[in-house]
DNA sequence: GTCTATACCCCGATAGAC
DNA sequence: GTCTATCGGGGTATAGAC
């Protein structure tokens, strides 16, 4: 038996099969491709077992359901998006690492427009959405203004609202460009900055 | 025949029989609430056949598709939104103009929570997206600036992008509103209204 | 351990009876 | 005008071949 995401329950990460293993990831690899071009909704098991060469049964022994597998595909894209803001971030001193958040993020989604409709999905997504996306922000957000030696006292602005706005703006400046290839959303980004260090550091 | 959406098409808007035009209004009326507790996906024709006390192919009588329904749906939810906005608008001057479709848009969203889940679908749709709703907020903001007695050829931001972004901050403030009723929308809205005029008039 | 065959039920849509 | 009957297609569950 296969049929256990090693993820979920606390069960200890079963070891997998390289032939599973294979399978998984071609199968995570195909489905976000599909997802990306056609939607979810357009993205039937059928498809998804046509384009890997197999039957909806097989996609359903390496994957619970649908759902399970359009969940793994979320996943993968975002584990992408992550890394790369995550070593922007890290690579930027304090004070300017919430410029680098918004920069890298708009630029990584501007390059990969192929994982960008995949990674809207998986933020949107109706059912695991409270997953407080803008703890990360509002942290780096914290550790800005203490570098700039803001007197931590100082009334400033709600930070988890902030980051909320700035991610926001964020997925409104990468549809937009989706929509309208000709939109530029590096200079957006920049103008985002320039109001996110207006109330940071106002 | 009934099938025929007056609004589609450039034929002249039929008369409705008044049990039709009674069905349909119903019918939408229904969808909504539908909606806005289960979701679209949650939402099959035949539970909307049942809450309406008629059957499945009754109701696509009355609507080309599940589709047209639920877009009529949407339409109807918008509605009251744009009208709420519109006359807040209207009775802000020009300079406070921007300030107010902020809070009123909040405002409404927080007060009508039932019809959050709908218009936020309505505005997220995957197909029909295009609609450049930037473009009256970019407006109003560049009606302030003038307003304020700007110098026309100084060197303001870009519009769209400011609008984009408010957008954005805008469905994210009310999206953590929605998911955690403790969060406080209003305080957010003039948040994003001193980040907004902070940009406007630098 | 991996997969095919098959069958099930629900969904949206259509044709045609009443 | 309204509903019943029915259809193709979607996701899912199981039996069992290899």
């Amino acid at each position: 038996m296969a049929r256990d995401d090693p993820r979920s329950q606390g069960q200890e990460p079963r070891r997998l099969t390289l032939t599973e293993q294979a399978r998984r990831a071609q199968l995570i690899d195909v489905t976000v491709r599909l997802i990306a071009e056609h939607g979810n909704a357009g993205t039937s098991l059928a498809r998804i077992a046509e384009a890997a060469g197999i039957t909806k049964a097989a996609v359903l022994y390496h994957f619970r359901s649908k759902d399970a597998l359009v969940r793994a595909a979320h996943e993968s894209a975002l584990t992408g998006l992550v890394e790369h803001v995550g070593r922007a971030v890290e690579s930027a001193d304090a004070e300017r690492a919430p410029a680098a958040y918004v920069r890298s993020m708009v630029g990584y989604l501007r390059e990969h427009p192929g994982h960008t409709r995949v990674v809207i999905a998986a933020v949107t997504d109706e059912d695991r959405r409270s997953s407080e996306r803008w703890r990360p922000l509002a942290d780096l957000m914290a550790a800005a203004r203490r570098a700039r030696g803001t007197d931590p006292d100082a009334r400033g602005p709600d930070l988890r609202t902030t980051a909320l706005i700035v991610g926001g703006g964020i997925d409104a400046i990468v549809a937009e460009h989706l929509d309208h290839p000709d939109y530029d959303p590096v200079a957006a980004a920049e103008e985002l900055v320039a109001m996110l260090d207006g109330v940071l550091f106002s």
